[in-house]
DNA sequence: ATTAAATATAGATAATCATCTATGGCATCA
DNA sequence: TGATGCCATAGATGATTATCTATATTTAAT
């Protein structure tokens, strides 16, 4: 059998043909002539090398090896018919996969948004990437996400973003500490406390370093640990103090005081970045729908930013 | 989707490219050139509206739409080298179905030859259908089977035969009779004697009639019965004589002698008939192919008589 | 930074496909 | 015995396919 140039049109013509057992009637179902359809069929019968159908009183019906090629055919275009849902499913964002990168404190929040997606979505797969904002970089650089969360996005050039959420970072200190208590406390008094910092290359550290920066002020004693939860756990027991995301802190922290400092807490958002040169998977970008549909649900109100209307926009209009 | 013009040959080079992972291997693989695959990965992107393919580090690795589409193709051939399979099976006579049309005194005979042949194949589904010769011809003309068995054939303007047994038709009488025992007997001392005879548009009948009629003879009196058995049973049982197959009496007959008249026994022969005009089912000539082979071993060699091989050759000629 | 290999693009072409309209032969049914 | 409906054949045609060669572009390896 020479099934090089079978088509899927053919054995749809075919079944048309055995499951009314008429020629014409078949031709009026596809609205097609009917010679198109004897045509096809007789291309058929000469791709299989074998007839296909005797005309028994009247009626056509399929001789033994039409009758099989019959029950693959059906066979054959249902499969494909579930291919077809399947890609529905997939640009439907019901299933498929996707990555996401998140920098390391936005993980005291995604989840939120994550959990109520995952359960609304089961079928789809999505794989979480967590490290500092330098490992984030890399990622990015080397495409090997779908989508980034940043506080500060690298260069745009290549990417659209969206933010979504307030990152406020917030000086704290253990409660019990002289400072703790004030109505307000000016920044340069910090500065004879030891400050436990984040590495550099994290997001955190950064903002906190270039606002220092912009207000010409340099750290005294400081001590230097790779994780929030050290950092949060290390001011508790009075290791020194520190600026963290509000995020850090769990809902109620009775050993630990958010400090009053004035310019704090210092404003900045997470945001959603798709680059532009790699086509965003449908399940992201049915992820990135949920969020804007459910951040509200999903954060306490008074982090939401949602402005991802406008990255749905760009992301939808040019797919 | 658009699968209409989804040829079985595309998804085999699609399949090559992703089990090999590379257009070039899949080009080298199907004896075509790199551009020529390249054309065709396209092509079916497009007709699936989805990126099929990602270069993931030197390697092309399907997406998540690719490799169902990879999974679809992989069944669909599968399932077309099945049907392939089949239509092996098929045109070998393994398989299939045929119908066989039989004289009545025929099926003394036929089944020692069907039973091994069903063994042989059990895959075949084979329907006989048995009559007397007028009920017979009536299926011949409205061409109701595949192969028909009858002493003297129809008009051979739309069908071909081949001899393979031989059918002497002989005198009976009962043991003890007064004719038994002789050296020899006329025709004309049977004919006062009264004869059982099958009824008219049987072949045993048609034939003994003729032959009668060639001889000058005409019959005392008669008694008609339609079976031939039941003839056996009333000549056995002394309500007269009988002229029967030869493959009637069975191999020991204490109750029944064979009379040696002059002029028997009348030599008659069994054909197989088979319509030019209806094409041959694989399985019927599997049939015939087997009987040329194996009459020899299933039936008593001085029946035999099989010219089947120059039918054979005929059928096989043009098919 | 070169080179080599792999992939993609472009342009060409014969084959084939998917259709159509027109027409002829056969059944079947009133 | 027409009339009607069904199927097959023939011939025509624009679209699509399956290939190729030649060349450009990208990617990986040295």
């Amino acid at each position: 059998m020479n099934s090089r140039h079978l088509t899927f049109r053919l054995l749809q013509v075919y079944a048309a043909v055995v499951s009314s057992g008429s020629v014409s009637e078949a031709a009026r179902r596809l609205h097609l002539t009917q010679p198109t359809v004897s045509q096809q069929l007789k291309r058929l019968a000469e791709a299989v090398g074998e007839p296909l159908l005797a005309s028994r009183q009247g009626r056509l019906s399929p001789t033994e090896a039409g009758a099989e090629l019959y029950r693959a055919s059906r066979e054959v275009l249902g499969r494909f018919d579930d291919f077809g849902d399947y890609l529905d499913a997939l640009r439907g964002g019901e299933r498929g996969r996707f990555s996401i990168a998140l920098v390391n404190t936005a993980q005291y929040v995604l989840p939120r948004l994550m959990g109520p997606y995952s359960r609304a979505f089961p079928e789809v797969d999505m794989t979480v990437h967590i490290g500092n904002r330098r490992q984030m970089l890399t990622r990015f650089e080397r495409q090997e996400d779908d989508l980034y969360v940043f506080s500060h996005p690298p260069s745009l050039a290549h990417a659209v973003a969206g933010r979504f959420l307030r990152n406020p970072l917030v000086a704290v200190a253990p409660r019990g500490h002289r400072l703790a208590g004030r109505e307000r406390v000016a920044m340069s008094e910090l500065l004879g406390e030891r400050m436990l910092l984040r590495e550099p290359g994290s997001a955190t550290r950064m903002l906190f370093d270039s606002w220092l920066q912009e207000q010409g002020l340099t750290l005294g004693a400081t001590l230097q640990m790779a994780s929030n939860e050290a950092i949060r756990v290390g001011v508790a027991s009075g290791m020194g103090l520190a600026v963290l995301s509000e995020h850090v802190l769990p809902p109620e922290h009775p050993d630990l005081v958010i400090l009053p400092v004035a310019g704090l807490p210092l404003e900045s958002h997470w945001q959603f970045i798709v680059r532009r040169d790699r086509r965003l998977s449908h399940a992201a970008l049915g992820f990135l729908r949920f969020a804007e549909g459910h951040l509200g649900e999903c954060v306490e109100p008074r982090f939401v930013c949602n402005e991802l209307a406008g990255l749905l926009e760009r992301l939808e209009a040019a797919p």
